[in-house]
DNA sequence: CCCCTTGGTGTATAATGTACACTTATATAA
DNA sequence: TTATATAAGTGTACATTATACACCAAGGGG
C-alpha cells in the first residue's frame, strides 16, 4: 500500500528531550537512546519517530517514549518545530521537538526495553548527538531553566511526597546556582501551593524531615486569578 | 507529477498571527485574510498556506504573508504547532503557527493586495474565524500579553522613532493596564536600552515630545550577560 | 495673549528581598 | 547510654525596590 500527493510532503516526526534530577550525583540527566539505523547508526539521539496520521502530536510523543523507553504518563510540553530543509540527509523531516520531565524515585536506570538502548546522560557529558539533536537539546535545556522561573514544573521532577531540602537542592541543580535555606522557605510558604501532610522522611540518620505534596487544584485556581508563580 | 510515499503523509502549513497597534482607535488589531475557497469559503482565517519542500518553515511564513498582504522584513516567532486530527475537514493538516509584530506608522488600510481580501480587526470584533483559527490566535494574544513584560518585543510594533507617552500607551492597551507616568520612565531609565536622539515629535498641537530609539545591540549584549528585561 | 493639551520631572513611604546563626531531632558508632 | 554527626527547622535587621502622588513647561490654535 502506498501513498500519492500531487505536491511532495515533509515527513513529520515528534522528538523528545527527556529530563530528570538526579539526586545522588547532583545533576540534570536527559535520556537518550542509540540508534539502530542509518543515518547515525549507533549515534546517540533524542527518543522520538514519526506522527501517525491517526494520532495527535502529543499522542505520538507519549507513544513514542512508551515504545522506546517505557514511560507513561509524564509531563510534556511542545518545545518548538524544527524545520529546516536539509537537517534529515535523507529527506526533507520537519519535527515537532517536546520536553518531557519525569521524576526517578530510585529507578535510575530500569527506563530500558530490549527493543532499543536507552540511558540516562549528564548534560555535561553529553555524547556528540544525530541530527540537529544536539541544538535540540540545548534548547529545551534552556526552556527548562527559565520556565521553573515562573512555572511550578519542578514538582514534575519531583516524587508525589518530597521534603522542602530536596525542592531546594532541585532548584539549585538546575539553575546552578545556591539559596538561602530560610529565604526560600519564606518564599514557598508566601507562594501557598504546597500542601503540608503529617509524613516524614524515612530511613535517614539523622532529623527526618516532613513531607509536602504539591497542591496542583489550588495552583490552577490561583493561576486562573492572575496570580504569578515565581521563585 | 505527483508524489508517492510508503505511508500517509500529512500536509504541513504555517499561519500568521499579525498584530499591530492602532494609535488613534487605542487598540490591538490583527490582520485576516478572507477564503476564496472551500473549506471555510468566504470566512476569515490567519495567512498562512502550505510549506513548499525547498523553505524552512520561517521562510515559508515570510512568503506567505508576502504573497497574501504584502508585508515584509517583519518581526516572525514561532508560536505553537498545531496537529490534531480533525483540525481541517478536508484531511490532515499539521500548522506551524507564528506571530509576527508590524508597525503601521499610518499605512493602516494599505495591506491589502488585489489576490486576497485582507482587512485589520481590533481583537474585541473578530468575526468567527476558519478552522482552527480563533483558538491560534488567542494563544497567540495571551502569549504576546505574556512575552511583552519579559522581552522587549514592543518595539517591533512602533515606528524606529517613538516617543515615552507612545510606549507606554502600547503597554497599555495591550495589557489592559494603566502606568504611572513618572514610574514608567524610572523603570525605562534603569533597563537603559534607550537612545535618546535629538529629534522632537512634528505636527503636534502641543509641547512636542523627545523621539527615542531602541537600542536592539545594547540589549542583545546586556541579554547575554544575564540582564533581565522586565517592565 | 490666553487657553488647551501633552511633555517632563522628584520625593516620601510601603513592600519586598537579602543576609545571617543557632537549636532540634534522629541514627549510628563508641 | 552517651557522644557524635548530619540535616531540619526557625526570625530579625537592613538594603533595595516599588508605589503613590502634583506641578510647571512648551507649543499650537483660537
Amino acid at each position: 500500500m502506498s501513498f500519492t500527493y500531487k505536491y511532495a510532503r515533509p515527513a513529520v516526526t515528534v522528538d523528545c528531550a527527556v529530563f530528570a534530577i538526579d539526586f545522588e550525583k547532583e545533576n540534570l540527566k536527559v535520556l537518550l537512546i542509540r540508534r539502530g539505523e542509518e543515518p547515525f547508526l549507533n549515534h546517540w539521539a533524542l527518543p522520538g519517530g514519526f506522527v501517525h496520521t491517526d494520532e495527535s502530536l502529543i499522542e505520538a510523543a507519549h507513544r513514542e517514549l512508551q515504545e522506546e523507553t517505557g514511560l507513561t504518563s509524564i509531563y510534556l510540553e511542545q518545545l518548538y518545530t524544527y524545520g529546516n530543509v536539509d537537517r534529515d540527509p535523507r529527506e526533507r523531516v520537519i519535527s515537532v521537538a517536546w520536553f518531557a520531565l519525569v521524576n526517578l524515585e530510585g529507578r535510575l536506570l530500569e527506563a530500558r526495553t530490549d527493543a532499543v538502548d536507552a540511558a540516562w546522560f549528564s548534560l555535561d557529558e553529553l555524547p556528540s548527538l544525530a541530527f540537529d539533536h544536539g541544538r535540540i537539546l540545548s534548547e529545551a535545556t534552556e526552556r527548562l531553566r527559565g520556565k521553573l522561573k515562573y512555572k511550578p514544573v519542578g514538582f514534575e521532577l519531583l516524587p508525589e511526597l518530597f521534603t522542602l531540602s530536596q525542592l531546594q537542592r532541585l532548584y539549585e541543580i538546575i539553575l546552578d546556582t545556591s539559596f538561602d535555606k530560610r529565604n526560600f522557605r519564606k518564599k514557598l510558604q508566601k507562594l501557598d501551593v504546597l500542601i503540608e501532610t503529617d509524613e516524614i522522611q524515612k530511613d535517614v540518620s539523622h532529623r527526618a524531615a516532613r513531607l509536602y505534596r504539591f497542591d496542583r487544584d489550588k495552583y490552577r485556581d490561583l493561576e486562573s486569578r492572575g496570580f504569578y508563580f515565581e521563585l
